[in-house]
RNA sequence: GGAGAGAUGGCCGAGUGGUUGAAGGCGCACGCUUGGAAAGCGUGUGUGCGUGCAAACGUACCGCAGGUUCGAAUCCUGUUCUCUCCGCCA
Protein backbone atom coordinates (compact mmCIF):
# COMPACT_ATOMS: atom_id res chain seq x y z
CA UNK A 1 0.00 0.00 0.00
CA UNK A 2 1.37 3.23 -0.57
CA UNK A 3 1.32 6.61 1.48
CA UNK A 4 -1.76 8.36 1.21
CA UNK A 5 0.29 11.67 2.08
CA UNK A 6 2.28 10.56 -1.02
CA UNK A 7 -0.17 10.30 -3.37
CA UNK A 8 -1.86 13.18 -2.02
CA UNK A 9 1.35 15.20 -3.08
CA UNK A 10 1.96 13.65 -6.54
CA UNK A 11 -1.40 12.72 -8.00
CA UNK A 12 -0.85 12.52 -11.10
CA UNK A 13 2.47 10.75 -11.16
CA UNK A 14 0.56 7.89 -9.24
CA UNK A 15 -2.20 7.96 -11.80
CA UNK A 16 0.17 7.73 -14.57
CA UNK A 17 1.86 4.87 -12.99
CA UNK A 18 -0.78 3.05 -12.49
CA UNK A 19 -1.99 3.37 -16.21
CA UNK A 20 2.02 2.44 -16.75
CA UNK A 21 1.37 -0.51 -14.89
CA UNK A 22 -1.75 -1.57 -16.47
CA UNK A 23 -4.17 -0.90 -13.53
CA UNK A 24 -7.69 0.54 -13.78
CA UNK A 25 -7.48 2.97 -10.43
CA UNK A 26 -8.82 6.43 -10.39
CA UNK A 27 -7.13 8.30 -7.74
CA UNK A 28 -9.23 11.14 -8.50
CA UNK A 29 -11.71 9.38 -6.67
CA UNK A 30 -9.44 8.31 -4.60
CA UNK A 31 -8.37 11.90 -3.34
CA UNK A 32 -12.29 12.70 -3.20
CA UNK A 33 -13.04 10.05 -0.95
CA UNK A 34 -9.77 11.08 1.27
CA UNK A 35 -11.42 14.44 2.11
CA UNK A 36 -14.37 13.54 2.22
CA UNK A 37 -13.20 10.71 4.96
CA UNK A 38 -11.13 13.28 6.85
CA UNK A 39 -14.08 15.73 6.96
CA UNK A 40 -16.07 13.65 8.86
CA UNK A 41 -13.09 12.23 11.13
CA UNK A 42 -13.18 15.71 12.24
CA UNK A 43 -16.77 15.70 13.27
CA UNK A 44 -16.81 12.67 14.74
CA UNK A 45 -13.49 13.14 16.40
CA UNK A 46 -15.54 17.19 17.94
CA UNK A 47 -18.38 15.01 19.15
CA UNK A 48 -15.88 11.91 20.83
CA UNK A 49 -14.88 15.25 22.55
CA UNK A 50 -17.85 16.46 23.50
CA UNK A 51 -18.73 12.79 24.75
CA UNK A 52 -15.42 12.93 26.73
CA UNK A 53 -15.86 16.01 28.31
CA UNK A 54 -19.86 15.09 29.50
CA UNK A 55 -18.11 12.08 31.02
CA UNK A 56 -15.29 13.64 33.13
CA UNK A 57 -17.54 16.32 34.00
CA UNK A 58 -19.15 13.70 36.63
CA UNK A 59 -16.14 13.93 38.07
CA UNK A 60 -15.92 10.74 39.88
CA UNK A 61 -19.36 10.89 41.16
CA UNK A 62 -22.48 10.30 39.88
CA UNK A 63 -23.92 12.27 36.43
CA UNK A 64 -26.77 13.97 36.84
CA UNK A 65 -29.67 13.55 35.15
CA UNK A 66 -29.22 16.34 32.71
CA UNK A 67 -25.37 14.79 32.15
CA UNK A 68 -27.04 11.53 31.62
CA UNK A 69 -29.60 12.96 29.08
CA UNK A 70 -27.13 14.92 26.95
CA UNK A 71 -25.28 11.48 26.99
CA UNK A 72 -27.67 9.90 25.07
CA UNK A 73 -28.47 12.55 22.28
CA UNK A 74 -24.37 12.51 22.34
CA UNK A 75 -24.27 9.16 21.55
CA UNK A 76 -27.15 8.54 19.02
CA UNK A 77 -25.71 11.64 16.91
CA UNK A 78 -22.33 9.98 17.50
CA UNK A 79 -23.26 6.52 16.71
CA UNK A 80 -24.89 7.86 13.03
CA UNK A 81 -21.67 9.78 12.21
CA UNK A 82 -19.36 7.07 13.23
CA UNK A 83 -21.43 4.50 10.79
CA UNK A 84 -20.78 6.91 7.96
CA UNK A 85 -17.59 7.09 8.62
CA UNK A 86 -16.99 3.80 9.16
CA UNK A 87 -18.72 3.19 5.42
CA UNK A 88 -16.10 5.95 4.30
CA UNK A 89 -12.78 4.68 5.41
CA UNK A 90 -13.76 1.38 4.08
CA UNK A 91 -14.44 2.49 0.35
CA UNK A 92 -11.40 4.44 0.84
CA UNK A 93 -9.42 1.59 2.20
CA UNK A 94 -10.45 -0.60 -0.77
CA UNK A 95 -9.55 1.87 -2.97
CA UNK A 96 -6.05 2.99 -1.52
CA UNK A 97 -5.21 -0.97 -1.50
CA UNK A 98 -5.93 -1.16 -5.33
CA UNK A 99 -2.84 1.18 -6.11
CA UNK A 100 -0.28 0.08 -7.23
CA UNK A 101 3.36 1.15 -5.72
CA UNK A 102 5.21 3.34 -7.66
CA UNK A 103 7.77 1.82 -10.27
CA UNK A 104 11.50 3.02 -10.00
CA UNK A 105 12.52 5.38 -12.64
CA UNK A 106 14.96 3.18 -14.51
CA UNK A 107 12.12 0.44 -15.08
CA UNK A 108 11.57 0.66 -19.17
CA UNK A 109 7.54 1.18 -19.77
CA UNK A 110 5.89 -1.12 -21.39
CA UNK A 111 2.36 -2.81 -21.99
CA UNK A 112 3.46 -6.11 -21.94
CA UNK A 113 6.67 -8.87 -21.24
CA UNK A 114 7.05 -8.41 -24.97
CA UNK A 115 8.88 -5.05 -23.83
CA UNK A 116 11.13 -6.42 -21.12
CA UNK A 117 14.75 -5.49 -21.36
CA UNK A 118 17.12 -8.28 -22.23
CA UNK A 119 20.40 -6.49 -19.67
CA UNK A 120 23.06 -8.69 -20.71
CA UNK A 121 23.53 -12.14 -21.84
CA UNK A 122 26.12 -14.85 -20.34
CA UNK A 123 27.53 -17.68 -20.58
CA UNK A 124 27.75 -19.60 -24.28
CA UNK A 125 24.90 -21.97 -25.51
CA UNK A 126 25.79 -25.20 -25.58
CA UNK A 127 26.08 -27.06 -29.12
CA UNK A 128 25.44 -31.06 -29.43
CA UNK A 129 26.80 -32.97 -32.06
CA UNK A 130 23.68 -35.41 -30.97
CA UNK A 131 20.26 -34.72 -31.06
CA UNK A 132 19.26 -33.05 -28.07
CA UNK A 133 16.59 -33.89 -25.83
CA UNK A 134 14.43 -31.67 -23.62
CA UNK A 135 14.28 -32.78 -19.54
CA UNK A 136 11.33 -34.73 -19.91
CA UNK A 137 12.58 -37.07 -22.31
CA UNK A 138 15.41 -37.27 -20.89
CA UNK A 139 14.28 -37.51 -16.79
CA UNK A 140 11.22 -39.90 -18.14
CA UNK A 141 13.84 -42.12 -19.97
CA UNK A 142 16.39 -42.82 -16.92
CA UNK A 143 13.18 -43.60 -14.60
CA UNK A 144 13.20 -40.02 -12.57
CA UNK A 145 10.08 -38.49 -13.66
CA UNK A 146 6.58 -40.30 -13.75
CA UNK A 147 3.70 -37.95 -14.66
CA UNK A 148 1.23 -40.42 -15.62
CA UNK A 149 1.00 -42.08 -12.36
CA UNK A 150 0.56 -38.52 -10.77
CA UNK A 151 -1.87 -37.45 -13.11
CA UNK A 152 -4.14 -41.13 -11.53
CA UNK A 153 -3.29 -39.81 -7.87
CA UNK A 154 -3.65 -36.10 -7.67
CA UNK A 155 -4.04 -34.96 -11.75
CA UNK A 156 -2.35 -32.69 -13.98
CA UNK A 157 0.84 -30.65 -13.37
CA UNK A 158 1.70 -33.05 -10.67
CA UNK A 159 4.81 -35.51 -10.71
CA UNK A 160 6.45 -38.36 -9.39
CA UNK A 161 10.02 -37.30 -8.91
CA UNK A 162 12.52 -40.06 -8.29
CA UNK A 163 16.10 -41.45 -8.04
CA UNK A 164 19.05 -39.62 -9.29
CA UNK A 165 16.24 -36.65 -9.51
CA UNK A 166 16.11 -36.46 -5.65
CA UNK A 167 19.48 -36.59 -5.04
CA UNK A 168 20.15 -33.53 -7.59
CA UNK A 169 17.77 -31.70 -6.00
CA UNK A 170 19.20 -32.10 -2.37
CA UNK A 171 22.46 -31.71 -3.69
CA UNK A 172 21.28 -27.82 -5.46
CA UNK A 173 19.45 -27.16 -1.94
CA UNK A 174 22.88 -27.76 0.19
CA UNK A 175 25.31 -25.90 -2.28
CA UNK A 176 22.93 -22.94 -1.87
CA UNK A 177 22.47 -23.25 2.06
CA UNK A 178 26.02 -23.61 2.68
CA UNK A 179 26.65 -20.59 -0.19
CA UNK A 180 24.10 -18.20 1.46
CA UNK A 181 25.00 -18.94 4.88
CA UNK A 182 28.47 -18.22 4.40
CA UNK A 183 29.46 -14.80 5.66
CA UNK A 184 33.08 -14.74 3.30
CA UNK A 185 30.54 -15.98 0.07
CA UNK A 186 28.23 -13.11 1.02
CA UNK A 187 31.55 -10.85 1.01
CA UNK A 188 32.94 -12.32 -2.37
CA UNK A 189 29.62 -11.92 -4.41
CA UNK A 190 28.80 -8.21 -3.11
CA UNK A 191 33.07 -7.10 -3.63
CA UNK A 192 32.55 -8.79 -7.02
CA UNK A 193 29.33 -6.66 -7.79
CA UNK A 194 31.30 -3.40 -6.84
CA UNK A 195 28.17 -2.87 -4.00
CA UNK A 196 28.75 -1.74 -0.56
CA UNK A 197 26.59 -3.42 1.51
CA UNK A 198 26.71 -5.56 4.73
CA UNK A 199 27.65 -9.14 4.68
CA UNK A 200 25.70 -10.51 7.06
CA UNK A 201 25.08 -14.04 6.07
CA UNK A 202 21.38 -15.41 5.40
CA UNK A 203 19.80 -17.68 7.97
CA UNK A 204 17.86 -20.73 6.29
CA UNK A 205 14.39 -21.44 7.30
CA UNK A 206 12.24 -23.98 6.93
CA UNK A 207 8.54 -21.63 7.24
CA UNK A 208 5.19 -23.05 7.51
CA UNK A 209 3.38 -23.52 4.25
CA UNK A 210 0.19 -22.16 5.04
CA UNK A 211 -0.82 -18.77 5.27
CA UNK A 212 -4.01 -16.35 6.71
CA UNK A 213 -6.02 -14.16 4.55
CA UNK A 214 -5.28 -11.23 6.73
CA UNK A 215 -1.33 -12.11 6.50
CA UNK A 216 -1.88 -12.47 2.55
CA UNK A 217 -3.57 -9.44 1.98
CA UNK A 218 -1.34 -7.13 3.84
CA UNK A 219 1.71 -9.24 1.63
CA UNK A 220 -0.62 -7.79 -1.25
CA UNK A 221 0.21 -11.37 -2.37
CA UNK A 222 -3.28 -12.74 -2.05
CA UNK A 223 -4.31 -11.96 -5.55
CA UNK A 224 -4.77 -13.26 -8.00
CA UNK A 225 -7.05 -15.43 -5.76
CA UNK A 226 -8.04 -18.17 -8.81
CA UNK A 227 -4.05 -18.67 -8.58
CA UNK A 228 -4.32 -19.74 -5.09
CA UNK A 229 -5.08 -22.90 -3.30
CA UNK A 230 -7.77 -22.09 -0.65
CA UNK A 231 -7.85 -24.79 2.04
CA UNK A 232 -11.58 -25.59 2.88
CA UNK A 233 -12.62 -25.02 6.55
CA UNK A 234 -10.04 -22.86 7.48
CA UNK A 235 -8.90 -19.15 6.85
CA UNK A 236 -5.70 -20.43 5.41
CA UNK A 237 -4.30 -20.58 2.11
CA UNK A 238 -1.65 -22.84 0.34
CA UNK A 239 1.88 -19.96 -0.03
CA UNK A 240 2.58 -19.66 -3.64
CA UNK A 241 6.11 -18.75 -2.52
CA UNK A 242 8.06 -18.66 0.35
CA UNK A 243 8.52 -14.83 0.16
CA UNK A 244 4.39 -14.95 1.13
CA UNK A 245 5.31 -16.56 4.66
CA UNK A 246 8.24 -14.74 5.18
CA UNK A 247 7.80 -11.43 4.69
CA UNK A 248 5.10 -11.51 6.80
CA UNK A 249 7.04 -13.23 9.64
CA UNK A 250 8.08 -9.88 10.81
CA UNK A 251 4.64 -8.19 11.07
CA UNK A 252 4.03 -5.38 13.56
CA UNK A 253 7.22 -5.64 14.96
CA UNK A 254 9.78 -3.30 15.41
CA UNK A 255 13.61 -3.69 14.65
CA UNK A 256 16.21 -2.34 15.75
CA UNK A 257 18.59 -0.80 13.18
CA UNK A 258 21.65 -2.50 14.07
CA UNK A 259 19.51 -5.80 13.87
CA UNK A 260 19.30 -5.12 9.57
CA UNK A 261 19.25 -6.43 7.15
CA UNK A 262 17.95 -9.45 8.21
CA UNK A 263 18.17 -12.13 5.78
CA UNK A 264 16.44 -15.29 5.44
CA UNK A 265 16.72 -18.20 2.89
CA UNK A 266 13.39 -20.22 2.67
CA UNK A 267 13.29 -23.54 1.27
CA UNK A 268 9.50 -24.40 1.02
CA UNK A 269 7.13 -26.29 -1.12
CA UNK A 270 5.05 -23.44 -3.04
CA UNK A 271 1.61 -24.44 -4.57
CA UNK A 272 0.26 -22.44 -7.31
CA UNK A 273 -3.61 -23.19 -9.24
CA UNK A 274 -2.01 -21.74 -12.70
CA UNK A 275 -5.20 -20.96 -13.65
CA UNK A 276 -5.51 -19.92 -17.22
CA UNK A 277 -2.51 -21.78 -18.13
CA UNK A 278 -4.28 -24.72 -19.62
CA UNK A 279 -2.75 -26.51 -22.53
CA UNK A 280 0.51 -23.91 -21.84
CA UNK A 281 4.37 -25.53 -20.88
CA UNK A 282 2.82 -29.44 -20.32
CA UNK A 283 5.30 -30.99 -20.78
CA UNK A 284 7.85 -32.34 -17.94
CA UNK A 285 8.18 -30.08 -15.00
CA UNK A 286 8.15 -26.57 -16.28
CA UNK A 287 4.62 -25.42 -14.65
CA UNK A 288 3.65 -27.63 -11.38
CA UNK A 289 0.97 -27.26 -9.32
CA UNK A 290 3.78 -27.72 -6.65
CA UNK A 291 7.41 -27.13 -6.85
CA UNK A 292 10.15 -26.63 -4.33
CA UNK A 293 12.07 -23.07 -4.22
CA UNK A 294 14.55 -22.03 -2.61
CA UNK A 295 13.75 -18.11 -2.05
CA UNK A 296 15.66 -15.45 -0.18
CA UNK A 297 13.84 -12.39 1.59
CA UNK A 298 15.62 -9.21 3.24
CA UNK A 299 14.47 -6.63 5.84
CA UNK A 300 16.44 -3.16 5.28
CA UNK A 301 16.30 0.18 6.21
CA UNK A 302 14.87 2.50 3.43
CA UNK A 303 18.65 3.45 2.69
CA UNK A 304 19.85 0.30 1.84
CA UNK A 305 17.12 -1.48 0.40
CA UNK A 306 18.14 -0.60 -3.20
CA UNK A 307 21.56 -2.07 -2.80
CA UNK A 308 20.23 -5.28 -1.22
CA UNK A 309 17.99 -5.63 -4.45
CA UNK A 310 21.18 -5.53 -6.05
CA UNK A 311 23.15 -7.58 -4.20
CA UNK A 312 19.98 -9.99 -4.59
CA UNK A 313 20.94 -10.17 -8.11
CA UNK A 314 24.32 -10.62 -7.63
CA UNK A 315 23.65 -14.03 -6.29
CA UNK A 316 21.64 -14.75 -8.26
CA UNK A 317 24.14 -14.45 -11.27
CA UNK A 318 26.77 -16.26 -8.93
CA UNK A 319 24.28 -19.12 -8.78
CA UNK A 320 23.99 -19.81 -12.25
CA UNK A 321 27.62 -18.84 -13.12
CA UNK A 322 28.70 -21.82 -10.48
CA UNK A 323 26.32 -24.15 -12.41
CA UNK A 324 27.75 -23.39 -15.46
CA UNK A 325 24.31 -22.50 -16.86
CA UNK A 326 23.85 -19.81 -20.15
CA UNK A 327 21.30 -17.36 -18.88
CA UNK A 328 20.39 -13.88 -19.70
CA UNK A 329 19.29 -11.30 -17.56
CA UNK A 330 15.97 -9.23 -17.97
CA UNK A 331 14.89 -6.33 -16.74
CA UNK A 332 11.31 -6.23 -16.52
CA UNK A 333 9.09 -3.44 -17.40
CA UNK A 334 5.94 -1.75 -15.76
CA UNK A 335 3.28 -4.25 -17.05
CA UNK A 336 5.21 -6.86 -15.89
CA UNK A 337 6.70 -6.14 -12.39
CA UNK A 338 3.90 -6.97 -9.92
CA UNK A 339 1.49 -4.54 -8.52
CA UNK A 340 3.67 -4.61 -5.25
CA UNK A 341 6.93 -3.98 -7.17
CA UNK A 342 9.25 -0.93 -7.87
CA UNK A 343 11.31 -3.20 -9.70
CA UNK A 344 11.45 -6.28 -11.26
CA UNK A 345 14.32 -8.35 -12.37
CA UNK A 346 14.33 -11.86 -13.98
CA UNK A 347 17.13 -14.25 -14.55
CA UNK A 348 16.46 -16.69 -17.45
CA UNK A 349 18.23 -19.82 -18.12
CA UNK A 350 19.13 -21.51 -21.67
CA UNK A 351 17.04 -24.60 -22.20
CA UNK A 352 18.40 -26.52 -25.02
CA UNK A 353 15.02 -28.37 -25.10
CA UNK A 354 13.20 -25.43 -25.85
CA UNK A 355 15.77 -23.54 -27.67
CA UNK A 356 15.17 -20.44 -25.52
CA UNK A 357 15.42 -19.10 -22.38
CA UNK A 358 13.09 -19.42 -19.54
CA UNK A 359 12.58 -17.82 -16.59
CA UNK A 360 14.45 -19.40 -13.76
CA UNK A 361 14.51 -16.57 -11.44
CA UNK A 362 12.69 -13.36 -10.18
CA UNK A 363 13.91 -10.83 -7.73
CA UNK A 364 11.27 -8.20 -6.18
CA UNK A 365 12.43 -4.93 -5.14
CA UNK A 366 9.56 -3.90 -3.07
CA UNK A 367 10.66 -0.45 -1.01
CA UNK A 368 8.13 0.28 1.84
CA UNK A 369 5.02 -0.71 -0.08
CA UNK A 370 4.40 -4.43 1.85
CA UNK A 371 5.89 -2.76 5.26
CA UNK A 372 3.12 0.10 5.53
CA UNK A 373 -0.03 -2.34 6.14
CA UNK A 374 1.98 -5.29 7.58
CA UNK A 375 3.37 -2.76 9.76
CA UNK A 376 6.91 -4.02 10.48
CA UNK A 377 9.37 -1.14 11.32
CA UNK A 378 12.84 -0.29 12.05
CA UNK A 379 14.16 2.28 14.82
CA UNK A 380 16.82 3.85 13.63
CA UNK A 381 19.92 5.06 15.42
CA UNK A 382 18.60 8.42 15.25
CA UNK A 383 15.30 7.77 17.42
CA UNK A 384 13.33 8.18 14.47
CA UNK A 385 10.63 5.39 13.61
CA UNK A 386 10.53 4.52 9.91
CA UNK A 387 8.89 1.57 7.81
CA UNK A 388 11.19 -1.35 6.42
CA UNK A 389 12.09 -2.34 3.13
CA UNK A 390 11.56 -5.72 1.67
CA UNK A 391 13.33 -7.36 -1.08
CA UNK A 392 12.69 -10.61 -2.28
CA UNK A 393 14.50 -13.03 -4.77
CA UNK A 394 14.62 -16.74 -6.18
CA UNK A 395 17.65 -18.56 -5.11
CA UNK A 396 16.57 -21.55 -7.08
CA UNK A 397 13.53 -22.89 -8.54
CA UNK A 398 13.97 -26.29 -8.14
CA UNK A 399 12.32 -28.00 -10.86
CA UNK A 400 13.22 -25.48 -12.83
CA UNK A 401 17.24 -24.72 -12.61
CA UNK A 402 17.26 -29.32 -12.77
CA UNK A 403 15.54 -28.66 -16.04
CA UNK A 404 18.60 -26.21 -17.22
CA UNK A 405 21.25 -28.82 -15.75
CA UNK A 406 19.79 -31.77 -17.40
CA UNK A 407 18.99 -30.12 -20.56
CA UNK A 408 22.34 -28.47 -20.53
CA UNK A 409 24.63 -31.09 -18.94
CA UNK A 410 23.58 -34.11 -21.45
CA UNK A 411 25.27 -36.73 -22.94
CA UNK A 412 24.98 -38.67 -25.94
CA UNK A 413 23.99 -40.89 -24.15
CA UNK A 414 20.98 -39.62 -22.76
CA UNK A 415 23.21 -39.05 -18.91
CA UNK A 416 23.99 -35.60 -17.06
CA UNK A 417 26.92 -34.10 -16.68
CA UNK A 418 27.07 -32.41 -13.02
CA UNK A 419 28.07 -29.13 -12.35
CA UNK A 420 31.41 -29.42 -10.38
CA UNK A 421 29.88 -26.95 -7.48
CA UNK A 422 27.67 -29.67 -6.84
CA UNK A 423 29.80 -33.17 -6.79
CA UNK A 424 30.57 -32.83 -3.41
CA UNK A 425 26.97 -33.21 -2.53
CA UNK A 426 26.42 -36.29 -4.56
CA UNK A 427 29.40 -38.58 -3.33
CA UNK A 428 31.53 -36.79 -5.81
CA UNK A 429 29.51 -38.63 -8.74
CA UNK A 430 30.74 -36.59 -11.86
CA UNK A 431 27.64 -37.79 -14.16
CA UNK A 432 24.30 -39.02 -13.28
C1' G B 1 -11.75 -33.16 19.61
C1' G B 2 -13.24 -32.34 25.32
C1' A B 3 -12.44 -29.42 30.14
C1' G B 4 -10.17 -25.23 32.37
C1' A B 5 -6.87 -20.68 32.80
C1' G B 6 -4.99 -16.56 30.46
C1' A B 7 -3.54 -12.29 26.66
C1' U B 8 -2.44 -4.89 29.75
C1' G B 9 3.14 -0.13 27.49
C1' G B 10 10.47 -2.18 25.46
C1' C B 11 10.07 -5.93 29.80
C1' C B 12 7.68 -7.47 34.61
C1' G B 13 3.14 -6.40 36.70
C1' A B 14 -1.51 -3.72 39.24
C1' G B 15 -6.12 -2.71 37.88
C1' U B 16 -13.92 -6.07 37.65
C1' G B 17 -17.93 0.17 35.26
C1' G B 18 -16.66 6.72 36.50
C1' U B 19 -11.08 12.69 35.35
C1' U B 20 -7.14 5.03 33.41
C1' G B 21 -2.91 6.27 28.07
C1' A B 22 -3.43 3.28 32.16
C1' A B 23 -0.40 2.42 39.52
C1' G B 24 4.32 0.32 40.91
C1' G B 25 8.95 -1.77 39.39
C1' C B 26 12.79 -2.75 35.68
C1' G B 27 14.99 -0.79 31.43
C1' C B 28 16.20 3.56 28.59
C1' A B 29 17.30 9.13 27.94
C1' C B 30 18.68 13.71 30.09
C1' G B 31 20.07 16.50 34.44
C1' C B 32 21.97 16.93 39.58
C1' U B 33 25.64 14.57 42.58
C1' U B 34 31.16 12.45 41.79
C1' G B 35 38.10 13.01 40.49
C1' G B 36 35.47 9.10 37.62
C1' A B 37 31.81 5.47 38.28
C1' A B 38 28.09 2.97 41.18
C1' A B 39 24.34 4.21 44.45
C1' G B 40 21.03 8.18 45.32
C1' C B 41 17.81 12.22 43.73
C1' G B 42 14.93 14.79 39.87
C1' U B 43 12.66 15.01 35.02
C1' G B 44 11.20 12.51 30.88
C1' U B 45 10.17 7.99 28.20
C1' G B 46 4.10 4.22 23.20
C1' U B 47 1.75 4.16 18.35
C1' G B 48 -1.78 5.55 14.51
C1' C B 49 -4.97 9.30 12.63
C1' G B 50 -6.74 14.42 12.26
C1' U B 51 -6.16 19.95 12.74
C1' G B 52 -1.91 23.34 12.73
C1' C B 53 3.90 26.88 9.80
C1' A B 54 4.99 25.40 14.61
C1' A B 55 4.32 24.88 19.72
C1' A B 56 0.44 22.28 20.60
C1' C B 57 -4.38 20.43 20.67
C1' G B 58 -8.14 16.70 19.55
C1' U B 59 -9.12 11.56 18.83
C1' A B 60 -8.41 6.23 18.81
C1' C B 61 -5.83 2.09 20.75
C1' C B 62 -5.25 -2.73 27.33
C1' G B 63 -4.86 -9.80 21.49
C1' C B 64 -8.70 -8.98 17.42
C1' A B 65 -14.03 -7.93 15.97
C1' G B 66 -18.78 -6.68 17.59
C1' G B 67 -22.41 -5.47 21.64
C1' U B 68 -24.49 -3.31 26.44
C1' U B 69 -24.02 1.66 29.00
C1' C B 70 -24.51 8.71 29.87
C1' G B 71 -19.57 6.25 30.74
C1' A B 72 -15.83 -0.12 29.34
C1' A B 73 -8.98 -2.41 30.21
C1' U B 74 -13.10 -3.82 33.55
C1' C B 75 -19.73 -6.51 31.75
C1' C B 76 -21.74 -9.64 27.28
C1' U B 77 -20.95 -12.35 22.40
C1' G B 78 -17.75 -14.15 18.70
C1' U B 79 -12.77 -15.03 17.27
C1' U B 80 -7.26 -15.75 17.28
C1' C B 81 -3.24 -17.14 20.05
C1' U B 82 -0.74 -19.10 24.61
C1' C B 83 -0.67 -22.42 28.88
C1' U B 84 -2.57 -26.90 31.93
C1' C B 85 -5.21 -31.62 31.95
C1' C B 86 -7.69 -35.56 28.94
C1' G B 87 -8.09 -37.86 24.03
C1' C B 88 -5.64 -38.66 19.29
C1' C B 89 -1.09 -38.67 16.72
C1' A B 90 4.37 -38.31 13.24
Amino acid sequence: MLDIRYIRDNADAVQLNAQNKGYDVDIKKLLDLDSERRQKLIEVDEFRAKRNENISSANGSRPTEDSIAQGKVIKEKLGEIELQLKTLNSDYMSLLKQVPNMSSPDVPVGKSEDENVVVKTIGSIPKFDFVALNHSEIATKRGWLDKERAAKVTGSRFAYVMGDLVKLQFAVIQFVINTLSDEDKITEIANNAGLKVSSRPFIPVLPPLMIRTEMYDAMDRLEPKDDRYKLEGDDLWLQGSAEHVLGSMHSGEIFDEADLPLRYLGYATSFRREAGTYGKDMEGILRMHQFDKLEMESFTTADDGPNEHLLFVAIQEYLLSQLGLPYQVVKKCTADIGKPNSIGVDMEAWLPGQNKYRETHTADYMTDYQARRLQTKVRRASGDLELIHTNDATAFALGRIMIAIIENGQTSEGKVNVPSVLQPYLSGRTIL
